[in-house]
RNA sequence: GGGCUAUUAGCUAAGCGGUAAAGCAGCCGCCUCUUAAGCGGAAGAGCGUAGGUUCAAAUCCUACAUAGCCCA
């Protein structure tokens, strides 16, 4: 039978139960306990036996099994399954009052995808499955459309991110990953609230985007008659924030990017930003091994996970190393003896380090060595140290490395988890790197950004000695549910509309 | 942006040049211990879209669309 041959029995259905004076779209139900509870409550219950505690649950239908006079119901709700034993003679006895041919509605008006409301009794059945045995009942919406194969369920990538509510519905596993992406977020605003942060959200739309290397999506605002940025950092104003006085915040929000999509990259994607006064980068590196540890223990209860097969171990302490002995590690190139870029240059070559012609200064040559060759391999939970100056315009110098800032990130099964420094607090000097930065713009760059004058105000007011921390949640959130994309941990990932066959024929008729 | 692969009934899918299997779901009938319930019956397909090759196309070719994987 075709989809619309379903659809219209079920209406047919619907128009039946209003005959009968049942209202397929109820307004609420009482119920005393979740599946779950059930399961774990009566667990001892022998084959067989019942029990006369009276139970209310509710859920939706997933699978029928009816005989002439008995029926077997899967009900499933947020937690779980429990099986519904429906006994025609039971029903048709206590429900005599509201409906004489209750059982035999039961069977002919309710589908699987229904939500249904039971009272009844415990029991387990001469089979071991335990059972609400059913003495009343509801229909509390009735469902149009068939669930997908109850057995091979619903396997389409595609049509699983498109009608992610049918995957829900059906996958198991596709809840539970959602259910830790909560754990996660929670875990971390508990921890960062028992730290003294305090978490302040800052504006989405922008006059200027900033905080970050990428290209900004533009809307418009039809009364202020102009473009607006959506935010591709929260970076700026939480730093304003800390000008202003308070000493720890964070915002964990959504931030936007106009860059291709990946199994590691969505245009929208939610990061965690972090600022503490009176902190360096040393603090955030103990603050983020702090973060991930409780998220992954409050989530899965162990630091020793398996990412796609791959054994991790969160075990702190986690490996702190500088970019320069990265390299030298993995290449044998010592960065700290190169003068100048010819010189580097021919030695990354020899080394094997592809397109090095291209590159302008030995920071950023160092930074592609580390790309092209570290990256890949810190597949344990590495902190990366002090970072070239030319490709972080944000961090402050290091006390002791000339060229070099006060910088980390964090690599996990080699990607970039976490970004963190010691923030650029010498308003002079911020001046000048987010200067070259919007001559960048100008000469073309579509990733750089102009100077936000109002961020320069705000540090010529003065912003107290500061560490900052960035963290990628959706990558965070793979790592702990062993997600290979980030469209499996992102409810409802863009994808390009379908193009409706109907309307574009109806458009040409 | 480039390459490879996929797209067949609501779902899962076979067929890979000779005129569209099957299972599940749905419909009708039987059935009081099933759990992918079972048995019997009758239905349900523009084979992603648009062109082309051929006596003949789901199948071969070319574009396009969407998705996945790999590369940049």
């Amino acid at each position: 039978m075709a989809s619309d041959d379903i659809r219209a029995t079920r209406l047919e259905k619907v128009a039946q139960l209003k005959e009968l004076g049942v209202n397929p779209y109820a307004y609420r139900w009482e119920s005393t306990h979740h599946a779950a509870q059930l399961q774990k409550k009566y667990a001892d219950l022998p084959n067989g036996d019942e029990v006369q505690d009276e139970v209310a649950i509710a859920g939706r239908i997933l699978l029928r099994r009816v005989f002439g006079k008995l029926a077997f119901f899967t009900l499933q709700d947020e937690t779980g399954t429990i099986q519904l034993y429906l006994d025609k003679k039971k029903i048709q006895d206590s429900m005599a009052e509201v409906d004489a041919d209750a059982f035999n509605h039961l069977k002919q008006l309710t589908d699987a995808g229904d939500f249904l409301g039971v009272k009844g009794s415990i029991r387990r059945t001469e089979k071991g499955e335990l059972s609400v045995n059913v003495s009343y009942y509801a229909i509390l919406t009735k469902s149009l459309l068939p669930l997908p194969d109850k057995w091979h369920g619903l396997t389409d990538v595609a049509k699983r991110y498109r009608q992610r509510y049918v995957d829900l519905i059906v996958n198991a596993e596709v809840r539970e990953t959602f259910r830790r992406r909560a754990l996660i977020t929670a875990a971390i605003r508990r921890h960062l609230d028992q730290q003294g942060f305090i978490e302040i959200e800052t504006p989405v739309l922008l006059s200027e985007a900033g905080g970050a290397d990428a290209r900004p999506f533009i809307t418009y605002h039809n009364t202020l008659e102009m473009e607006l940025y959506l935010r591709i950092a929260t970076e700026l104003h939480l730093k304003r924030l800390i000008v202003g006085g308070f000493e720890r915040v964070f915002e964990l929000g959504r931030i936007f990017r106009n860059e291709g999509i990946s199994t590691r990259h969505n245009p929208e994607f939610t990061t965690l930003e972090l600022y503490q006064a009176y902190a360096d980068y040393h603090d955030m590196m103990a603050l983020t091994e702090a973060l991930i540890i409780t998220a992954a223990q409050s989530v899965l209860g162990t630091l020793e996970i398996t990412y796609q097969g791959e054994a991790i171990d969160l075990s702190p302490p986690w490996r702190r190393v500088t970019m320069h002995d990265l390299v030298q590690e993995q290449t044998g190139l010592d960065f700290t003896q190169f003068q100048t870029i010819d010189e580097a240059r021919s030695a990354a070559a020899a080394a094997g380090v592809l397109n090095v012609d291209e590159i302008q200064s030995v920071g950023k040559l160092l930074n592609e060595v580390f790309e092209q060759r570290v990256e890949a391999n810190l597949v344990q939970p590495t902190f990366v140290m002090d970072y070239p100056v030319e490709i972080s315009p944000l961090a402050k110098p290091h006390r002791t490395k000339p060229g070099l800032v006060e910088r980390f990130e964090l690599f996990i099964v080699g990607r970039e988890t976490a970004n963190s420094f010691s923030e650029l607090t010498d308003p002079i000097d911020q001046r000048e790197r987010l200067e070259a930065q919007a001559a960048r713009k100008a000469a073309g760059d579509l990733e750089a950004q102009g100077v936000d004058e109002d961020f320069l105000t705000a540090l010529e007011y003065g912003m107290p000695p500061t560490g900052g921390m960035g963290m990628g949640i959706d990558r965070l959130v793979m790592l702990l549910t062993d997600s290979a994309s980030i469209r499996d941990v992102i409810a409802f990932p863009l994808l390009k509309p379908e193009t409706d066959l109907k309307t574009e024929t109806d458009e040409k008729s």
